[in-house]
DNA sequence: CGTGTTTTTTACCATTTGGTAAAGCCACGA
DNA sequence: TCGTGGCTTTACCAAATGGTAAAAAACACG
């Protein structure tokens, strides 16, 4: 009986198995950030990845397992941008530097974008655990941060905790709502350029110490 | 053959049909606001309402003719807030009285707020229509209005569009992502007092003209 | 080449889901 | 009292969906 590859006790992976792996996760992103997870269907994740959907059953225990691994590898890079922060630089810079790095992955990861803001959205019921283990720490450790930076004067006085909130919102409801925004701001390139200074002033302007 | 009551030649609908109406509506909003259209079932909805599957179809042609029938229905009071954004009054309390009444909806109708939001995430392949007929018209209009207000020096210079965009991200993200917001920010009151507050401050930065 | 293992396909299956047919119920006016 | 017409339920159905069994094909490697 040739065991499954993705047991409990993990083995070394095929150069075959590494390859299909990521084919179906990238189509499971296709697909499950587009309708959600009740919404996607195995046989449209197959399709997009080009294979059978006994295949996907193979590489990966059921539905429920592809979703999970999916989220599990976009919450750490996801979260990278923030943890860049860093406390020897100047602050309203690294600030700044996060909100660009913020709007970078906006556009170059939407589907990455759209998948947890629908997950969110649905009461994050396959990744409220990995909030509470991977992003709360963080949001908790950064807010420390910055508010140290106001202590310090080198900020104008803010609640860290909406200001890291507001950055979220802004950068990422033009991935998320991209749809709209096209709608409103036909010109997609001129919109952009937009948005990035917007929010660039934004944020220079509530923390800007008022000296 | 008793006629459907919900047919083309739209007849006068009965105390019995409206209530019934309502509560499928209200269920549906329930439903598609956690699932999306694709993750939402008839028998969620027929539960949710308290009538048999059946019932739902006598009332409603169909899934489909309750979700438009919602976003329809939701799209007009959706809106209200920004139309009355007024020419005639003061252009910094306008934009502030129309952030606080976006916010206060996000308070008390994150079912729609949710609704809508997965409908775009979802590339609103229901509601694009209405964004084009509905939406577009008005938020040009108010473009235009604030430009003017700009122009005429009562307001700092800023991108309008981005500017009633930054609104729609800032005031909707506390009902959309209220699970997430919820782990990081467990004082439920006084997360949405520093919200307001924030989010005030923010508009008032970037908006108070610099003289 | 031959043999054991990994990968893929074909043929299914049970459940769920959107929807229908038709019979039953119930209030109300003649 | 009996219809009559709006409302509700029961009993279904065909398609879709998540998943399985097992044979077939492709592969690794001595």
């Amino acid at each position: 009986m040739p065991a499954p590859p993705a047991k409990t006790p993990e083995k070394k992976r095929s150069r075959i198995q590494i390859r299909n792996r990521r084919k179906i996760m990238d189509a499971a992103l296709d697909v499950f950030s587009q309708h959600g997870f009740r919404g996607a269907t195995l046989d449209q994740i197959a399709e997009a990845a080009g294979m059978s959907k006994p295949n996907l059953i193979y590489y990966f225990d059921g539905k429920e397992a592809i979703h999970v691994a999916l989220l599990n590898a976009l919450m750490t890079e996801w979260l990278d941008p923030l943890r860049e922060m860093d406390a020897s630089g100047d602050p309203l810079e690294e600030i700044l530097g996060y909100v660009r790095r913020k709007m970078e992955m906006s556009r170059q990861f939407p589907r990455e974008s759209r998948l947890f803001a629908i997950e969110i959205i649905q009461g994050a019921p396959r990744m409220l655990p990995h909030l509470e283990s991977d992003l709360k720490p963080l949001f908790d450790e950064k807010c420390a941060l910055i508010a140290g930076w106001m202590d310090a004067g080198k900020l104008a006085l803010q609640d860290p905790q909406q200001l890291i909130m507001s950055i979220w919102a802004l950068t990422q409801h033009f991935a998320d709502f991209d749809t709209q925004v096209r709608v409103l701001v036909p010109d997609e390139v001129a919109g952009w350029d937009a948005a990035n200074a917007h929010v660039e002033t934004i944020f220079r302007a509530i923390l800007t110490p008022t000296g």
